[in-house]
DNA sequence: GGAATATATTTCAAGCCTAAAATATTGAAC
DNA sequence: GTTCAATATTTTAGGCTTGAAATATATTCC
């Protein structure tokens, strides 16, 4: 997951801008044309990617190994459980890949997993014989409940560093990104 | 990847409050008002953590896709060479695992197979039989400048609704999560 | 020099992930 | 009612990812 070109391969074989003015000749007409490609405001946006690539990263595996060490649980299935969790009523495998932004394949093997260690249950709908409706066991009400707790405390430690204001400049930011997006 | 507790089902057993954040005080009225939650400052942050995610996947799965069907190349792929790209005179396994942040498995098998489509080679380093050191070939410097290329385009398009100043912003936020950590 | 320790890399097992193909079922058009 | 397109899920193939174990080489300490 990532990517930092950073500093593509400029000076060498490639034809890439004009050479000259800094400023991007704006090549008119062609739609192909090499657009904002130099320009510092595109620089910029690639610095903030790789920011924003690096610090999901640091988290995430800050929380990926937490989960590990003290729960014996992956970052997925926390996911999975998290959303079943504001759906007691149960979700279906469908509903699950589109809330969680991964394929249905996905899920299925998640699932598979999940209710091999007694976590979720699958269940028929009914009306509908291809679907499947997803719920989690008491048993795995009582796991995530117990893991979501350490979650946010960790969560808030690794935010730490931040106040309320920035927060909600992040949120601000943050949110024109996916734009339109928005889960639940 | 990710994780969304949201609302975790506590009220039960362990204490709260987080640990490290200085900040975390506030939790108004009576001590019941603290809730099945954490403060609203860790809530806060637990919005930060999803949205951010959010971003994230959003930006990631738009590049992979287009690294895809454009390059035929993944995006763990176009990581390494632009790695290499920076360092023509090449990397060790173990400094692109440390770039990188993944683990020393996973570069193995990334090189394994860039090394089998001729992008990259792997030459003994003198003074250690241990190390390996890895750089482009001609051919994966051209493909990475022509993939680059792209991708800064690509990039520049998703944050487009991100003026200097929004960028400014998020960097200097972003900057403050991994305190320290610091690619190249 | 030789043993213990540390470093560089690979291998391994298990799980995550996607895109595409395969199944099964539903719904609509005719 | 049969055909055809759409929907819900699983399967499959290939690649990514981690953490831990295995190898091989270096270094340090005696």
């Amino acid at each position: 997951m990532s990517s930092h070109p950073a500093k593509q391969a400029n000076g060498s074989h490639l034809a890439k801008q004009a050479g000259g003015s800094p400023l991007a000749k704006q090549a008119g007409g062609s739609p192909l044309a090499k657009q904002a490609s130099g320009s510092p405001l595109a620089k910029q946006r690639l610095r903030v990617w790789l920011r924003l690539l690096a610090a999901q990263r640091e988290m995430e595996s800050h929380l990926r190994a937490r989960l590990r060490k003290r729960f014996d649980c992956t970052l997925p299935r926390f996911d999975v459980l998290s959303a079943l969790e504001r759906h007691r009523d149960g979700l279906r495998m469908s509903d699950l890949s589109t809330k969680l932004k991964v394929s249905n394949g996905n899920v299925t093997g998640i699932i598979d997993r999940l209710v091999g260690d007694g976590m979720v249950v699958r269940a028929s709908v009914d009306g509908d014989r291809r679907a499947m409706r997803v719920r989690l066991t008491p048993a795995g009400v009582i796991w995530f409940g117990d893991m979501a707790h350490e979650h946010e405390i960790w969560v808030d430690e690794l935010l730490a560093g931040h106040d309320a204001g920035d927060l909600e400049q992040l949120i601000a930011q943050l949110s024109r990104i996916g734009e339109g997006e928005n889960d639940e």
